[in-house]
RNA sequence: AGGCUGAUGGUGUAACGGUAGCACAGAGGUUUUUGGUGCCUUUAGUUAAGGUUCGAAUCCUUAUCGGCCUACCA
């Protein structure tokens, strides 16, 4: 088997790089900030580190960029590492940026010796009106010239604890008048009286982003630093840090982040919908997060398919949420045990039927061993309502009076007369069967043109249902005028209180997926129990009948 | 406006100066005891204008359009 795909611009740059010998191997990270939960976005950086790693025989951190302890939190961390794993890449080793807090305060002091940073007295509201425009160079601080002695000295200070939040600050000296805003002498170490969810108490001070992630990659070594293109201005500064410290030259790469039409991918807005209460938190089934695709019943393999048919490019790029359900749909068809649920049900009475009749029916027909289950087919059983027609148009295979059906894996039956409340409602159904018919045993000659869906009365379960739609009405409701709640999708969630499934499903677990036949696959809700069994709608079918 | 960055069918992605290909979506057909799956066919593209070259999506110039950058966030 060759292997055809070609190399994203990533992976050739990996590729040369070990071609020229600049590495011997190469080492990648994962570097969450743990403040939320992870989204298909991260999915795709995580396959892009955690991929290129395994595809030229490299390895990957999991590094957790924990330097602002306001907003992090150990249960993010926690989920973090599940979904990396529940994802199927196994890091190398766990870092935190917080782990490098002493070393990185030993680099500030280093800039600093070398003047290359001070400490700054301006607040952020002064700061802000010295650093200009993108067309008016900014001005420097009147700190910005202090003694090696006296910044070593405040340093020394701040690290102490002997200044209030924001009244001091350490900023690398650089450049006020940079065309790079980034590059006009930016924050390194800001006071912060804050627990940190791993050093506790023990700082008051912590470094900036752009002062820790790149020492952070420089420490472990990273050889390749991949990130998305809005810290493309930062490398400036991240090569700059490198530089002056002449520490391991770690390199940054960018590249364009994933999105999906018909849903956002920010942490902030995903996070404003489950505070406001407007989806039912984090993992609900309709967020784009890990965590929300797990619960719906989205595969690892169709993520990573997914992500990997969205590719890996520098242009800003929406993907189309089809392409998602293609790959699930694939992945499941393979492996998705067949079902029968009636979400919808109306009754069919089988009036020449009088005893119960065990049928037998394959559990997966795309998998030869999947093996059959037994059912019984019985006098009184239920039928979806869509599939019964009363004045039914030309190309209606359903049931309708005097049509001849299949019922899946039992037999054929003639609807012979329906029955009607006085509003006019349909009640219930009569049907005849055809006893020469049974599945696998057919003798009638009767060739019906569509086959349905049942479930026996006696036999069926109660469960419960629930299907999603998209979560906005608009393909891009980030680029939609206004606020992006008001292009939500009221209707995306529906719930079918009244379904009936087989027996068989009371045995579902999380561990299987399943597709009910004709409606899509289905996956046990994580809530689900003995009294409520509740089923989440992964993917409908693709329907060539409107 | 300053800097950075990008532009290939509806969407996404290849082609590394030499036949514009693949996937999804769409359309049509075929198979089928799921109107599923499979299989077959098909529609549709190099932002524009110049230039270099035997030959340009690719190199050069200009224009146009998009994204990002002025948080004590990451």
């Amino acid at each position: 088997m060759s292997e055809a795909t070609s190399n994203n611009f990533i992976e050739e740059i990996i590729s040369n790089d070990l071609k020229e010998g600049k590495y011997k191997s190469i080492l990648t990270r994962f570097p969450p900030e743990p403040n939320g939960f992870l989204h298909m976005g991260h999915a795709a950086s995580i396959c892009l580190n955690f991929g290129v790693a395994e595809k030229f025989g490299g390895k990957t951190n999991l590094r957790f960029d924990d330097t602002n302890p306001i907003t992090e939190d150990t249960i993010f961390v926690d989920s973090i590492k599940e979904d990396v794993q529940w994802l199927g890449f196994k890091w190398e080793n766990i870092f935190y940026a917080s782990d490098y807090f002493e070393q990185l305060y030993q680099f500030a002091i280093q800039l600093i010796q070398q003047g290359d940073a001070y400490i700054c007295d301006l607040s952020a509201e002064e700061m802000a009106k010295q650093k200009g425009s993108l067309t008016e160079p900014g001005q420097n601080s009147p700190y910005r010239n202090r003694s090696v002695d006296e910044n070593l000295t405040l340093f020394e200070q701040m690290r102490a604890g002997k200044f209030k939040e924001g009244e001091k600050t350490l900023r690398a000296k650089i450049d006020m008048a940079s065309p790079n805003m980034i590059m006009r002498d930016p924050l390194l170490y800001r006071i912060k009286f804050a627990h940190h969810h791993r050093t506790g108490d023990k700082w008051c001070i912590y470094p900036m982003y752009d002062f820790a992630h790149g020492q952070s990659d420089s420490i472990e070594n990273i050889t390749h630093s991949i990130c998305t293109l809005e810290f493309v201005p930062h490398r400036e500064l991240y090569d700059w840090c490198i530089q002056k410290l002449n520490i391991y030259p770690s390199h940054q790469y960018e590249f364009a982040r994933l999105n999906v039409n018909y849903t956002v991918m920010s942490k902030r807005k995903l996070k404003q919908l489950v505070t406001e209460s407007l989806v039912n938190g984090w993992d609900d089934p309709r967020m784009p997060t890990i965590s929300g695709m797990r619960r719906r019943g989205i595969t690892p393999n169709s993520i990573k398919t997914f992500v990997q048919k969205a590719g890996i490019a520098k242009r800003e790029k929406v993907n189309e949420f089809s392409l998602l359900e293609f790959c699930v749909r694939e992945d499941l068809n393979k492996i998705a045990l067949r079902r029968m649920v009636v979400l919808d049900p109306i009754k069919v009475i089988i009036d020449n039927l009088d005893t119960e009749i065990e049928v037998e029916i394959e559990n997966n027909p795309e998998d030869e061993y999947g093996g059959n289950r037994k059912l019984l087919f019985t006098k009184e059983i239920y039928i979806e309502q869509e599939d019964f027609m009363e004045n039914p148009p030309k190309k209606f295979f359903r049931m309708s009076v005097g049509q001849h059906v299949r019922l899946k894996g039992a037999f054929i039956v003639q609807c012979t007369s329906i029955d009607k409340d006085m509003e006019g409602n349909i009640t219930q159904i009569h049907c005849a069967y055809l006893p020469n018919s049974k599945s696998g045993n057919d003798t009638s000659g009767v060739k019906p043109q569509g086959t349905l869906h049942w479930v026996s009365c006696q036999y069926a379960i109660p469960v419960e249902i629930r299907e999603y739609d998209r979560l906005f009405k608009v393909e891009n409701p980030d680029s939609e005028e206004g606020n992006f709640k008001d292009y939500i999708n009221e209707n995306s969630l529906k719930t079918y209180s009244n379904a009936f499934a087989e027996p068989a499903l009371k045995e579902a677990s999380l561990n299987d997926h399943f597709q009910f036949l004709r409606k899509g696959y289905f996956y046990l809700d994580k809530d689900a129990n003995d009294e409520k069994i509740i089923f989440n709608k992964t993917v409908g079918l693709k329907d060539s009948w409107k």
